[in-house]
DNA sequence: GTCTATACTAAGATAGAC
DNA sequence: GTCTATCTTAGTATAGAC
């Protein structure tokens, strides 16, 4: 970003996604782990020690992945048409939520889990992150009533479980995607829910 | 198992036991791609082409620790005691297992999700599992009406969704492990949600 | 069942020329 | 910014002796 004007800049970036995304599409193929430099470099067209010139080292590729795919969470979601109603437009949201991230199996690892060990994601990336559930929060979540960090800490972990199922037992199915209405049907009812006992 | 009386059966048994003890050790220190075998080998005293006396190769230690996660799953949840009473013995149950799962991120990524590329649950491994989901299915979830193929996908969902926050998010802590009566509340109230809209 | 020895492959990273 | 060359380390796996 930023960039425009600047042709060197602009090869230099056009370079730098391009090497990202090769990353992505190994990610796809072997996992999160068999990402490595050799093979990216050969698939871009360079050699190794050349892409030490674009990424400080490897976990600075997978900061890079990581920004990556929080910046196309981002634009995937808020970017969308969602109707204005407040219950219409979780739902809309939440589907949007849960298929980007169970797409790729290797997306929602390195989103989601702590799969990489030693990767933490850098404050730029971070900051992506926390700008999508930021606008969860103010653009779905407050307007139907659950904005509240309880709330927010329940709608994740509700939404993070479909995910996970899907990814782990049903890739590329519908068997949990499926149960967003229901799900979101039960976060919406949970004040009422007067269990009668503990 | 059935190697009582035969001293070298026993012997044997014995170190494997400690090979995939170790191995644990090992992932829950660097994470599950951290298992090495001359690490491994390091640590129980032998030198690394010993380990294949033991096991086949690299994934079959994977195995061999699914195994040992899945029975000590078993063991941890289904011989302790629990409430009679259908809704308290749920709770009961599904804190255990919470509890049991999110204890070890890298036994949460091995037992429920696909986190080591390649490897797949040999069937008498994956037996394990399915003895456990079985036991939780007749002897919990039957109970409070909740026996059905989507009802058990639902509870699935739920809980996971749980244990990975937990384990993602707050590791060692209770932020999400503290939501599972609220959780279950709404499990249990799935039926009469009656939402207005979709 | 354990060892030594070794083959094989591959990875991340750096130095220094152009 | 890209290269060649190389270091360094590390890993899985096998062969064959004891």
């Amino acid at each position: 970003m930023a960039t425009a004007g600047d042709p060197r800049k602009e090869r230099r970036a056009a370079r730098h996604r391009q090497i990202v995304d090769t990353a992505w599409e190994l990610a796809r193929e072997n996992g999160l782990g068999g990402v490595t430099l050799h093979e990216v470099a050969r698939r871009v067209g360079l050699r190794q020690p050349s892409l030490y010139a674009y990424v400080p080292d490897k976990l600075g590729l997978y900061d890079a992945m990581f920004a990556a795919a929080a910046q196309a969470l981002l634009d995937d979601v808020t970017l969308a048409d969602h109707p204005t109603d407040p219950r219409a437009r979780l739902l809309s949201v939440t589907t949007a939520i849960a298929r980007f991230s169970s797409a790729d199996t290797a997306r929602q690892q390195l989103l989601f889990t702590p799969a990489v060990p030693g990767f933490v994601p850098s404050p730029g990336s971070f900051a992506l992150a926390e700008r999508f559930l930021a606008w969860v929060v103010t653009e779905v979540l407050e307007p139907v009533g659950a904005g509240e960090p309880d709330d927010v800490d329940l709608y994740s972990a509700l939404v993070a479980g479909l995910i996970l199922q899907q990814v782990a037992n049903d890739p590329g199915g519908q068997r949990w995607l499926r149960r967003i209405p229901e799900v979101l049907a039960l976060f919406l009812n949970r004040e009422q829910a007067g269990g009668r006992d503990g």
